[in-house]
DNA sequence: TCCGATTATATTCGATCTGACAATAAGGGA
DNA sequence: TCCCTTATTGTCAGATCGAATATAATCGGA
């Protein structure tokens, strides 16, 4: 899963007919299997990968497909980078995240279209279970996941999300379902195989790992202004983010310096042009800390 | 990779000499690789285990041992269970963490004896370089890693601390070092293969997944007082922790409740009786939150 | 040239969190 | 009864964070 984001979208290679993730099998040639996936994406793209993260491994037996007696084990991968110029090859391009997933873009400070429409037949799904219990018990995770009744909205939980529309077949790939799922407009386009859930698993990732780590310069140009980096961080986020808040935090954290330009601009006074501060990354050790533990 | 708590000790389920972590090739017969490994646990310690997450999995071609051609992937788990009883077969047994990673063991108050040796003899590696650009650069990673000059000592770094001591050639694996490593007692026991570096990466995860997420009471038993939750919680974190301070962060976070039985006890005035709340499982959707989202 | 629209940047304020520490309660043993 | 040990409750100051306000710089049109 290879994500960059641009002009405040963001983006994600695929193969196909923009419904598959890039994958292959990783020939024996390369080292390992990540400096396969790092040669392959920067030949299409022509720009590095700033980082690579794996995903998940699966191995089970199910994902084999006809033959037996034969385990395929599978590697998933998140890396970021950035797409400029057009070079979307012919067997592969840029789409936006938030087709397969329209419920999880809320940056337009309202709810997104169709969230509500996927709520009520949640609800039904809900009802649909026989068992008091069994309704209590999903009634629960859709109101956690979903952020019914007075809950917030947590943008994390991406993957629990796609598994509950998942399970009550409310997208296209559980083909299982009884009733048909909502329009794509509504639930998203469909990925072959298990791709869209691979992907829902890097979304949750990506959007927690920005909240503790330097991530989003792999992002961003080499230079950039704060609100760019804001509208990045908001395109992964997929919601808004106080601007004079974000400014404290991430200059505070000295986590940029200004390169003296400033930018041309859309209208409105030019703000100040800022470079990442690459020594960050040698001078901390970016880990949280949530137990009170004795400074001492 | 197998953990307990026992005592007050943070335990690793070995076997062999004592220097190998449970492994092997699991069964087609298994749907995944995470119930053969279950299934494997459970029948040799009879506790089941609960919690197994992924590691890591490895692919690189030099893993392959003497045959070419052929791929080995391994894919290395963490998990959580109660060693109770003598269940220690004579196949496997219980191994404390810090045998493996004394330097890592700060409950004491003090920093752990030997840790001054390790950092001497990781100053000489630093000057052992012969570029200066080089030495400022391993001189900062070492400074960070184990917390030279004014910097804390930040208990998250164990694998960046065995890496560095690994490329210093101070632990034992590490044959290609000029020099000696110092005595086991100081830079801990050797593992087979990369057995203890596996280790370092789930003791790194263990310890940042404890302050976000309710691992620690796979670790306990049904009932346990708020004194023995939080020495496992300093066990694994290897450093001590202020005792009112995490009463009220377990407390104001509904993870536990009374069961209304209070311990016998080893002296001073009887403890309270808890049970963790499974509850919260359902609850709460645990993410954390660093970044400044508006609340809206 | 003045004005307002737009965006950038700086500052303030209050609620909450957290680390550090103090104080009180309840049991056991000499 | 006194003292020691552990449990439990409470306080306080500094840091953090969300929210909101205030000021600055540029552009375009009246």
């Amino acid at each position: 899963m290879v994500v960059a984001v641009n002009h405040g979208e963001p983006c994600l290679l695929t193969i196909g007919q923009a419904d598959t993730l890039p994958s292959g099998p990783f020939a024996l040639e390369h080292r390992s299997p990540q400096s396969g996936l790092r040669g392959w994406v920067e030949h299409q793209t022509g720009h590095p990968l700033g980082y690579i993260e794996q995903l998940y491994t699966f191995a089970d037996r199910d994902r084999v497909g006809p033959e037996r007696q034969q385990r395929v084990i599978s590697i998933s991968y998140l890396a970021l980078t950035r797409k400029e110029q057009a070079t979307a090859s012919s067997t592969c391009g840029w789409q936006s995240w938030y087709e397969y997933f329209p419920w999880e873009d809320h940056r337009s400070g309202t709810p997104p279209v169709g969230l509500d429409i996927l709520r009520a037949r949640l609800i039904e799904w809900v009802d649909g279970a026989g068992d008091p219990a069994r309704q209590r018990e999903r009634r629960q995770r859709v109101a956690i996941a979903f952020g019914l009744d007075d809950r917030h909205w947590n943008e994390e939980l991406t993957l629990q999300r796609y598994e509950l529309l998942y399970e009550a077949g409310l997208v296209e790939e559980a083909s299982g379902g009884k009733a048909a799922p909502p329009p794509a407009a509504v639930s998203g386009k469909a990925m072959v195989a298990d791709h869209r859930r691979i992907l829902a698993t890097g979304v949750t990732r990506l959007r927690s790992k920005i909240k503790y780590r330097p991530v989003v310069f792999e992002l961003m140009r080499p230079t950039f202004t704060l609100l760019q980096l804001q509208r990045t961080v908001e395109a992964l986020a997929g919601r808004l983010i106080d601007k004079p808040n974000f400014r404290r935090l991430v200059e505070q954290q000295e986590l940029v310096e200004e390169t003296g330009d400033t930018s041309v601009d859309t209208g409105g006074r030019p703000a100040k042009l800022y470079r990442f501060r690459r020594a960050v990354l040698d001078e901390r050790a970016f880990a949280g800390t949530k137990l009170p533990m004795s400074r001492a």
